[in-house]
DNA sequence: AAACCTATCTTTAGTGC
DNA sequence: GGCACTAAAGATAGGTT
């Protein structure tokens, strides 16, 4: 039969830009997000890899996704958020929405941040060396790179940690709440609720 | 034609499952790491989504994308502090009672892990002086004490991130606006309760 | 808004270099 | 280790219900 009529169009390329019309962006965004989702469950499965995932919505909604222990930990920052942002906070990121354009420059400054950090964290090496912790440096002398730093320390605890969580939810089938997520509730600010 | 020599199988199905032959886990893991953070970027672009992709191989590395960077989202985890909640939020926290309960005991855990800190901060520092970092320390490796330690220090580079991320809202007007109210809803199903 | 459909686009397992 | 390749598997844009 010539030309049998198709029932779609199937899938469609797109641009590879921010989608405008507000209907469309929503529901790629939904897919997609879902779609993300189970890519990171599946690298997590297939590699014993952990994932954590945080989206924020351009309307400021936040989901996130954890795989397997993270969650805990994910928790501990997610709960003590707040309400939705204000009106005028949102409309000072819709105002910033041109400037995110500039992501793929973003994407390019990611690629020299991971090489930075390299050599960030061997500056907080040369404290140590030098006799002083990291942690007992004031946190107002801590500069730019001084903080990234910090922030890889950060995440290399939280997948220590991690590691460890699992362990212990392997090995034993109750201490597995205390030893794990646990973790001080951030700060101090102890139980809010 | 008949059976045409094809060059290669193509794309093989595979299990669900935690790849066990290592070279085969490690290049999946490169492979699909790539493939994640393309992934989360494009959902970026599209959408004018945040998104924050942290990665923690077996081995305890650690991998993040972040977009337009993680700092941002990053503070807005730490930022903890926000106007009152209204009442919705509110009630909706405390439908998490139960499982603010079970953090409880972790809190308790916590006040015996500080107790037990001087000591096990001298453990970790033990093993620096031999020129080992803790982070080095492979985590099969830690024991509950030492875990502890490493919980602590945890807690002190949040601290730490969190002051200054306070910092940078005082001084720069710019960073202000995504540290701000922060709205996050917990987990995947996205934003109800 | 979510579930289904399907043609098409994209990712990637397996392979070789 | 990385890059290139192929072809199958998987994701999804656009549509319908």
């Amino acid at each position: 039969m010539a030309a049998a009529a198709k029932k779609t169009r199937g899938r469609q390329k797109i641009a590879m830009q921010r989608i405008e019309n507000d209907d469309d962006r929503m529901v790629t965004f939904s897919k997609r997000r879902s779609g993300l989702y189970k890519k990171a469950n599946e690298l997590a499965t297939l590699c014993g890899a952990h994932v954590a995932l945080l989206i924020f919505s351009q309307a400021g909604r936040a989901y996130s996704f954890g795989s397997p222990s993270i969650e805990p930990l994910a928790q501990r920052f997610l709960n003590r958020t707040g309400p939705a942002l204000p009106r005028f906070e949102e409309a000072r990121r819709r105002a910033k929405i041109d400037e995110l354009c500039q992501r793929h420059n973003e994407v390019v400054e990611q690629v020299d941040a991971l090489k930075a950090r390299q050599e960030d964290l061997r500056k907080v090496m040369t404290w140590r060396k030098a006799g002083l912790d990291w942690w007992e440096i004031p946190v107002g002398e801590m500069n730019r790179d001084q903080l990234r730093a910090s922030e890889f320390l950060f995440g290399e605890v939280a997948a220590a940690l991690d590691a460890k969580v699992k362990e212990n939810n392997n090995n034993n089938n109750f201490g597995s709440s205390s030893a794990a997520g646990s973790g001080a509730n951030l700060g101090g600010a102890g139980g809010s609720i």
